[in-house]
DNA sequence: AATGAAACTGAGACTCTGTCTCAATTATAT
DNA sequence: ATATAATTGAGACAGAGTCTCAGTTTCATT
């Protein structure tokens, strides 16, 4: 379904389908929640893949341009991503004592940020908010 | 003014007053935007300073729980700081044509926030929002 | 002022994330 | 089938940040 959508990606950009491209996309599409490229690189390759540590590196800014997944935090001194789907938009709430995240959605924050953007003639396409602090679990 | 704040931190939490740390407080505070701890470190060098590196990374864990400073944007692949002092906070939107980054600062966009965290049981500590989209003087 | 325990320090080795190089391989248009 | 340009893996490399350890310094207690 998504992989389509890369595939025409890749080639409206004039590069090429390969098996590492197909095995990274796939296994991004069928892994849940926040990811590291490492995680990533040893996930397939604990599934007989032979696909290179520089291989995943290389791909994921062409699976962010894509759409398909987005960086979300940075918080462990390495980069985090999340597949992006349609209608899963939510924020984050990261404890910086035990790295819990918190996902949550406000249907009035998103329209307050729209009537800001209104107010700077600004267009907004996507935006991030990480509110970092700490979780009920570590606060004592 | 501040400075004491810090000594009386350290003294509370039965840690030791030294001229490392007197250092590089009085650099921080007298320095003006955004830093990182490399800059910092060539900087007291270059003031004649023999801090190592390895207390700028140490004492910078301190500023941060002091409440002197605080992590502003890992945008880099290394940490950003900036001295910390009340009614600088303000949020981006980011034109991804030309680039152009408008601030701006809502205080109902901060309260919904606080409300949201209360919700959560979580203590919010500090937050980055940027809305990526496209500028007045770019939206053809 | 002297003592001593605990905290602190610099140097540099080390780890980890991410990038780059390069020769060999592979996808794709013709 | 051929040519061309993109892609690959291996491993060297780079930069940020952490850790170790032996020697030093603070500071509360005498
Ligand atoms: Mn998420
Ligand atoms: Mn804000
Ligand atoms: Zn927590
Ligand atoms: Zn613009």
């Amino acid at each position: 379904m998504e992989k389509q959508e890369f595939d025409a990606f890749i080639s409206k950009k004039g590069l090429k389908l390969t098996r590492e491209r197909d095995e990274i996309v796939s296994e991004v599409l069928c892994c849940q929640g926040h990811f590291a490229p490492d995680e990533l690189f040893v996930q397939l390759r604990s599934k007989g893949s032979k696909v290179s540590r520089a291989s995943i590196y290389r791909t994921i800014p062409l699976l962010v341009e894509s759409g398909l997944i987005a960086e979300v935090e940075r918080t462990d001194k390495h980069a985090h991503y999340e597949k992006v789907s349609k209608n899963s938009h939510h924020d984050h709430m990261i404890c910086t004592v035990c790295g819990r995240v918190i996902e949550f959605y406000s249907k009035p924050l998103e329209r307050l940020q729209e009537s800001l953007c209104k107010r700077e003639n600004f267009k907004g396409v996507r935006h991030c908010l990480e509110i970092m602090g700490v979780c009920e679990n570590c606060d004592g």
